[in-house]
DNA sequence: CTGAAAGCGCTTACAG
DNA sequence: CTGAAAGCGCTTACAG
């Protein structure tokens, strides 16, 4: 037999179609005699009976089914919170289906769509695309949270505390005793880049050392693109002896640049990233950067939204969640010369 | 209206929901009025209708979903590759559901299960376990396409020319002068670990430069087992000068190991690793290494996964195909002193 | 060219 | 305690 059925079940045990599917729900084997149960329980097994998820969905309106859209798995960053995610959608038995959207607006609706077609029971967002102007997309009547990505609307986030990791760094900085700091902002369409801006900017003028002339914006996430943003900063303000890059990409980007012209890391230039990337800690020189609980995010955003899931009522304001990271000092960093 | 079906848009069109299938089908739009397409594709849109896949899938048997097993997503062996599958799946609208496994049977037991409860039209399995001995576990009437690892039975597969990569490898290193080669093996239940181990022996016995005493297998494909089997041989064979690791991560473990004995690289030993994996380029020092072209892998996986499912008729021979790696050399490698 | 009917594999009121 | 029936949202022979 190819695929056998619940009918095949019931043939064998000689019950009814119901009967089996009762016998095999934990919900509802108590109603039966457990004599029942045990001879619908043996007969499946006899068959190597596989429930079909499908129809059971499509029955129950419920596909058991979770949604996540990511700007690109190949992003070192996302891997570690997509499986903080599965593994707490695990503890359900809800499946993950991750779709990579590059960022592109055109792909990230039709991935969407993708996903409303599977018939999703929730949604997790974890592209950096803010769409704060644009009339929310996400406005699906679905349980939506949003994952390292601030919420604009009505939908709950789970995300890394920047301003507190921001305030770590520039104290790490200051406590070397740099006077002198630029940064690398994110891309200005990017709730992490601009909030980790922000941050910066607040904090470094708080403490006196801030110059708006040193911060230079990259264009993406990515390390061609820190180190031309490096390149120009570098060539606007000779006189920093410390940037702080918004992410580790851009950190790595911004230690091609600094070499590029002859200069050292830390003797001439002290370099702060941000996330702790795996392997980071194994550059030359090992990256002073701030840890973002990755794993945890994931974990955490997936328990929420089946929390969600389970309650229909979703009367709770939604939260922002805000994980702090920690400042992981290596050899990166050092008092200015 | 929460969610409009087929036949709220067989209503609005005033036609049945037969026809409305037909006319959203392009495979079928031609037997209908082009007024008629007109008329329901219009009301489609006006009602925002959506298809719903699942009861699509239930009606044909075809899910047009396709299962990846993989060890773990965070190594970031295995970001590349699931890219290019889904790259590839993309073409022909398949979606990809993937499932870590960490190498657990048990693990891996029940993410099959899952999958197969949720109908997927084919598997891709990229988990490094190798099963010879037991009954194989595959067999499920389903198309499968291994990816990484070696058929053992009768599925094609996909994996990076093992051989050809270890013989750049130990080229390069008797070109650089090293007549005492040691290995960093990879787990022995693992093909990629043995493949690498036996090409490893063959060609540096050929070289004439084999001990079988300097070679120790790592229990898994770590940095903190690199360390430890590292340590182990370089305490069993301290006259080596160069040091073959079965992948990156094992080097980087290797790397450690070197270092706390006080040794540099390459001063002392030269190091090579296997994969290329992000940032080993950016290590201190930069990593000379094997690239194994994990996106193609992926992608090819995938075209040749789809290939079979829309030919029933598998008649052709399960093949082995194997990409070529190149050698990446970069600062870890030097002449012997 | 289009409609009516059957059925994919389940679950769940409704009876008894 | 269990069966019979209806129906989830589609597709696809079968008629006409």
């Amino acid at each position: 037999m190819a695929k056998p059925t619940m009918s095949d079940v019931a043939t064998r045990a000689g019950v009814d179609v119901s009967t089996v599917s009762r016998a095999l729900n934990p919900k509802t084997a108590g109603m039966l005699r457990t004599e029942t149960v045990e001879r619908v329980v043996g007969a499946a097994r006899a068959l190597g009976y596989r429930p079909n998820a499908l129809a059971r969905g499509l029955r129950t309106q419920r596909s058991h089914t979770v949604g996540m859209l990511i700007p690109d798995l190949t992003n070192p960053f996302f891997p570690p919170i997509v499986r903080g995610v599965e593994d707490a959608l695990e503890t359900a038995d809800y499946t993950l289906i991750v779709a990579n959207t590059d960022n592109d607006p055109r792909r990230e609706e039709r991935s969407l769509q993708t996903l409303i077609a599977r018939q999703v029971d929730g949604l997790l967002i974890a592209t950096s695309h803010v769409d704060g102007d644009e009339e929310e997309p996400f406005d699906l009547s679905l349980p939506v949270v949003l994952v390292n990505r601030r919420s604009g609307r009505a939908h709950p986030s789970i995300v890394p505390d920047d301003s507190q990791g921001v305030a770590l760094v520039v104290e790490h900085l200051l406590g070397l005793g740099h006077r002198h700091v630029g940064h690398i902002a994110g891309p200005a369409d990017t709730s992490t880049g601009r909030t980790r801006a922000t941050a910066f900017s607040e904090q470094a003028t708080k403490a006196g050392v801030f110059d708006p002339r040193c911060v230079q914006t990259a264009p993406l996430f990515a390390v061609e693109e820190g180190r031309q943003a490096c390149d120009e900063l570098l060539e606007r303000c000779p006189e920093l002896t410390a940037i702080f890059a918004a992410n580790d990409l851009l950190a790595v980007g911004c230690l091609r640049a600094v070499r590029a012209r002859g200069l050292r890391v830390p003797d001439d230039i002290s370099l702060v990233g941000f996330n702790d990337m795996p392997l980071v800690d194994l550059l030359d020189p090992p990256l002073t950067t701030v840890r973002v609980p990755q794993y945890d995010m994931g974990f955490q955003a997936g328990q929420l939204l089946l929390a969600r899931l389970a309650t229909p009522a979703v009367s709770a304001a939604p939260a922002a969640v805000e994980l702090p990271g920690s400042l992981i000092v290596r050899r990166s960093t050092a008092a200015p010369a």
